[in-house]
DNA sequence: GTCTATATACAGATAGAC
DNA sequence: GTCTATCTGTATATAGAC
């Protein structure tokens, strides 16, 4: 892929991580790089289609790394200290998650954009469930409501923390994740 | 108050609740109730002041409730379920949180919206600690750390619930509580 | 209180020249 | 690939008549 296409993903994806899918327009796009909004076009049919590819995008990048980054560990907890640790980084570029972003308007979605949402929470999902799968955790609780309770609080925690521009909540999860697992 | 504006107030915060901040106009607000934007105008000077107030009476509404429906309860347990009744409302509905919501949008909001955001965040923290304070925690946490927990899971769990089109994490957090306090 | 009229700016997209 | 030009519609107001 080409600089410029990248370099136009990169910053929709920023923005749309900080204040939502409606916070940019091509024009924003093409002006931060110095181009008009028509040739923006030429690389995304609609806005649609480009956070459509974000959204992959964004799920490819993400399990990529979790997979290459827990690789050789061998305990549950510390493999979702990783994955929090990925949740850290967005943080601490003041980002929310694309994926969190966009899932609270999902509403504003065609159904592609839909679908490449839950592909990111349907392997999230999925990922949390054979990780927690390999041991016995030290609290008596389905698995599968931990994983629940961990994915949602990891979207949450990143929202709060943002606000408060602290770290607080992705903190306490951390802690508890070290707790009961 | 009167009708128009209390009506104009709600079909605001629902169209935040669905969609965002960006998500809604003056213009889409008269529609739907078959006048002209400028009359929107005689009653919110502006957007930023509609969605403040409407953050303000969102808070005030949600806490009033819930004062009222824990006064007669005593376990902390049980307080805590009528709290997440609160978010499963809205779910019903099919809504997010509203302070979820514009705070997932943090970066939009002039600083009096912010500060009601966050006043909202800041009463729900100080009224979880003083429920979990009266009682020991059957899990060795510390309760601030839960108190977070539990916060972010809410956010988070709406969001994703919305997206599913189910109740399995609120229900997951449900069961969490009953399981720990 | 509600309207018409207006102002200024932006949004998403397309046609066609270069 | 990038541009100019254009289209059609929307957003956030404000002024002033009724």
């Amino acid at each position: 892929m080409n600089d410029l296409k990248s370099n136009l993903k990169e910053i929709a994806s920023k923005r749309i991580r900080q204040a939502g899918y409606n916070a940019f327009s091509f024009r924003d796009l093409a002006n931060e790089i110095g181009i008009k909004s028509s040739s923006v076009h030429y690389y995304f049919p609609t806005k649609a289609a480009l956070v459509e590819e974000l959204a992959n995008d964004y799920k490819d990048n993400f399990f990529k790394r979790l997979e290459l980054e827990t690789a050789k560990l061998v305990s549950p907890s510390s493999k979702i200290l990783v994955l929090i640790k990925l949740y850290e980084e967005s943080l601490s570029k003041n980002l929310n998650c694309l994926c969190g972003m966009l899932a609270s308007e999902i509403d504003l979605l065609s159904d592609k954009e839909k679908k490449a949402i839950k592909s990111f929470y349907n392997e999230l999902e999925i990922k949390l469930n054979s990780i927690l799968s390999t041991t016995p955790l030290k609290i008596d609780k389905e698995v599968n409501e931990i994983v629940y309770l961990i994915m949602s609080s990891l979207n949450g925690s990143v929202v709060l923390d943002r606000v408060y521009e602290g770290k607080k909540r992705l903190n306490a999860l951390k802690s508890f994740v070290k707790k009961i697992i």
